[in-house]
DNA sequence: TTAGTAATGTTATAATATAACATTGACTTA
DNA sequence: TAAGTCAATGTTATATTATAACATTACTAA
């Protein structure tokens, strides 16, 4: 019985850390799931993830419009909101309720019910999955209700805010 | 150590029972805490209160300017938002997220982060509180984030629609 | 009575999201 | 290769949700 799972920082996104190597190893994970799933890579869905995987922080759906428009992408609402449900379809973007804003999937592959932690003070989000939340249920609310989706976005202060803080 | 929470049925909500029994303690006790917190307890603030207390289904925002209109009310956006506004701030009604509607709140006067479950197929909508959710996070997660509020709102299907349900 | 204030009323507009239809370009297959 | 098909993108218009800013009312209190 080995403890297999490692995860050192479930909140690394919030601290500081190389995220030239982050941003690659995500886009790596990106395109390989592209390939594994035979689903078309396209400019315009490669632009949408870069953008997603910046800086841990949600974009919402005209700032995405704004940016691609400096890239030269067309940008008209439509544009982001089809790429964007084609991403979240397939796992590779999740949508933050309280802010309307998307964020890049940290866990692509699996389908999952993510919980967010979302810093309300550096703006960043973190995704956890189910077993590093140790999130559960009762008995008696799962007996009463089948539950195909959980929506669970924590807002508080991370770690690194709690540091610089003073009120 | 004896078990003192009896909590019969957290999913009340969806299953067949007394609703004007419901309704009329619901707003008993909405009448009692305006009394207890000294605030104004005006007919507008009143009238949006009972129809978000009809039948355990959430209202968006312009549907109850619909309903206040048709009972002679003004009903432009600020009218509905501000009120709501008002109810949401001292507890009264909770707005999910996931559907851009408000419910009646089921446990007011403690504030709370409420957890939802919400069915897709009747629509309607129960709150369950900490306790009765039996939810918690892990130690990580607590020590790298300070939650200081908890969006959690279960999609699915509720068991009185399970009962009926083909497919 | 008048000044202050909370609540409501009103007008306009912001922010978020989708419907519906047109065009393009890549791929198939006859 | 021409015609057909289909997914992706482009475009126009509009729906839905929410707020800003200022006006009026009606109660309170000096």
């Amino acid at each position: 019985m080995k403890k297999k799972q490692t995860s050192p920082n479930i909140s690394k996104n919030f601290m500081d850390h190389n995220h030239d190597l982050c941003f690659e190893s995500a886009l790596k994970d990106f395109k390989q799931h592209f390939i594994e799933k035979e689903l078309k890579l396209t400019p315009l869905r490669l632009k949408v993830f870069q953008l997603l995987l910046k800086d841990h922080r949600p974009l919402g759906a005209y700032q995405i419009l704004d940016l691609l428009r400096k890239d030269g992408f067309s940008s008209t609402p439509p544009i982001a909101y089809r790429v964007l449900d084609f991403l979240i379809e397939h796992g590779f973007v999740h949508k933050i309720k309280k802010l309307n804003a998307f964020v890049a999937c940290s866990h692509p592959g699996n389908s999952h019910s993510p919980t967010f932690m979302i810093c309300r003070k550096c703006e960043k989000v973190a995704e956890i999955n189910e077993k590093e939340s140790g999130l559960k249920f009762n008995k008696e609310t799962s007996s009463e209700f089948k539950i195909e989706e959980a929506i669970i976005e924590l807002i508080g202060i991370c770690k690194n805010c709690t540091k610089i803080e003073v009120i």
